[in-house]
DNA sequence: TCTGGGGTCCTATGACTT
DNA sequence: TCTGAAGTCATAGGACCC
């Protein structure tokens, strides 16, 4: 199929750039088909057309297969387990993060040409709101035409374009139009459009909420619409009860923002068997707490709230909390109270999968000054770890950690670690040296 | 079949304050 | 001083999204 031709599930035609009304629709969704997966085969050309799978870990999950792999039923988020045994001729390829990271700046960067209204939802995805590039660069769906061919151009990846009034119906119209597709939603004919869809198509509506409509006798996003609104929040409550019975009829206010800043950042990990030594999960929260701090002040921020989440060998999953006086952005901090959050817990050698830091409270830690602590040992940590955030950046992430977490002499060192001491001495603390990892 | 990791948002509940 | 109502905040859990 062609850049040019758009395709749907049902079979029936849909508008062309050339033909669409795209009057009043200034909303672009754009979505990158198969995302990590297209970024692999750029540097594996000769598996163009093959079934490829990009995932692993021992308890890993499918994070992107190529559509050759979905014709066997492979998914997004299915355990790899599943998926090798659906399509054992498929190529698996483990995760390479850096390349996706540096393959969506190229993309975003294209997309902030075009206009500054670009609202980035993940690495392979964006709004944008071309309602001011029109004179510049003509109507809504030449300019979605425009930016698939570039992104095919200098990227060498395919993606799909919704384009419509709202936010909401772009993103439905960019995933009729996978892959490789276009389609415009014309403002008159949101609706009809609409009604057409499952409920599931609706933002917000995953397996649990679909269930609870469809107890409803509510199938359709036609059902919803026309559907009380009253009997609508009883069933869901007050905001998804509203949300959903607004989208159903195409009323989508949200704009397209850039610059959302995060609202928490956090760091998990699920072990490769399950682990039942407390002193293995308080290194595993200490190295998660270091990591989740050291992004906190690559990100100029500082956060109030520290949030433990254990998830037992039955995937029963828990959360704690607490929140400290004063926002930090060390990984002394949290860790101190991520440890006391899960002694506290009293938990007899249960057998834990996973253990997650999170930071909430997100502050700008320039109008948020970090506090300076009684005990002058805790400030000369602090020094440390900006120390650390400048030998990571030279050398490399990992290159400096605590001590308790080395590896066993017998691992190999990570890093380029010539020319550079053992140790930094922190003058002063109690705490174990930091110890470059040679 | 056997379930990752990074997030956001909502709801319920209980403690505390006014 | 006591009590109840209402509001606010912290916490926990769950659903959802990519």
């Amino acid at each position: 199929m062609s850049r040019e031709q758009v395709a749907r599930a049902d079979g029936r035609p849909l508008r062309t750039a050339a033909t669409a009304d795209d009057e009043g629709c200034p909303i672009l969704h754009v979505d990158m088909d198969a995302f990590y997966a297209s970024v692999e085969l750029r540097t594996r050309p000769q598996l163009r057309g093959t079934p490829v799978i990009v995932g692993g870990g021992e308890r890993g999950v499918v994070l992107s297969a190529t559509y050759e792999a979905r014709r066997y039923g492979v998914r997004a988020a299915m355990p790899m387990g599943r998926a090798r045994r659906l399509c054992p001729q498929a190529t698996i390829i483990t995760p390479d993060h850096a390349s996706y990271a540096d393959a969506s700046r190229g993309i975003m960067e294209l997309f902030a040409a075009i206009t500054p209204l670009v609202e980035p939802l993940s690495l392979d995805e964006a709004f944008l709101d071309v309602s001011g590039a029109r004179r510049l660069l003509g109507r809504p769906a030449a300019i979605a035409a425009m930016i698939r061919n570039q992104v095919a151009d200098e990227q060498q990846i395919t993606c799909s374009v919704g384009v419509a009034q709202t936010k909401f119906v772009a993103k439905l119209a960019s995933s009729a139009a996978k892959p490789d597709g276009m389609l415009v939603i014309a403002a008159a004919d949101t609706v009809g459009f609409l009604h057409s869809l499952p409920v599931a198509a609706l933002w917000g509506v995953g397996p649990k909420t679909a269930e609870a409509l469809a107890r409803l006798g509510l199938n359709t996003v036609a059902d919803v619409a026309h559907t009380p609104r009253s009997t609508l929040l009883r069933a869901l409550g007050q905001a998804q009860g509203a949300l959903l019975h607004d989208l159903s009829w195409g009323r989508d206010t949200r704009r397209v923002v850039p610059h959302v800043p995060d609202k928490s950042i956090g760091a998990e990990e699920t072990f490769s068997r399950d682990v039942d030594d407390p002193a293995v999960i308080h290194r595993e929260i200490l190295r998660l707490s270091d990591r989740v701090a050291a992004r906190l002040r690559a990100s100029a921020a500082v956060g109030r709230t520290v949030t433990l989440k254990i998830r037992f060998a039955d995937f029963t999953t828990i959360t704690r909390s607490r929140s400290l006086p004063n926002p930090t952005d060390s990984g002394r901090d949290v860790y101190g109270v991520a440890a006391q959050l899960f002694d506290a817990l009293g938990l007899d050698r249960a057998r834990i999968r996973l253990v997650g830091v999170r930071v909430e409270g997100l502050a700008d830690s320039a109008v948020t000054p970090v506090q300076l602590h009684l005990d002058p040992a805790a400030d000369d940590w602090r020094e440390a770890e900006l120390a650390v955030d400048r030998a990571s950046a030279r050398f490399g992430a990992g290159i400096v950690r605590p001590a308790t977490l080395l590896p066993p002499p017998n691992e190999a060192p990570v890093g380029d670690t010539s020319g550079i001491p053992d140790h930094i001495p922190i003058r002063g603390t109690s705490e174990p040296p930091l110890t470059f990892n040679r």
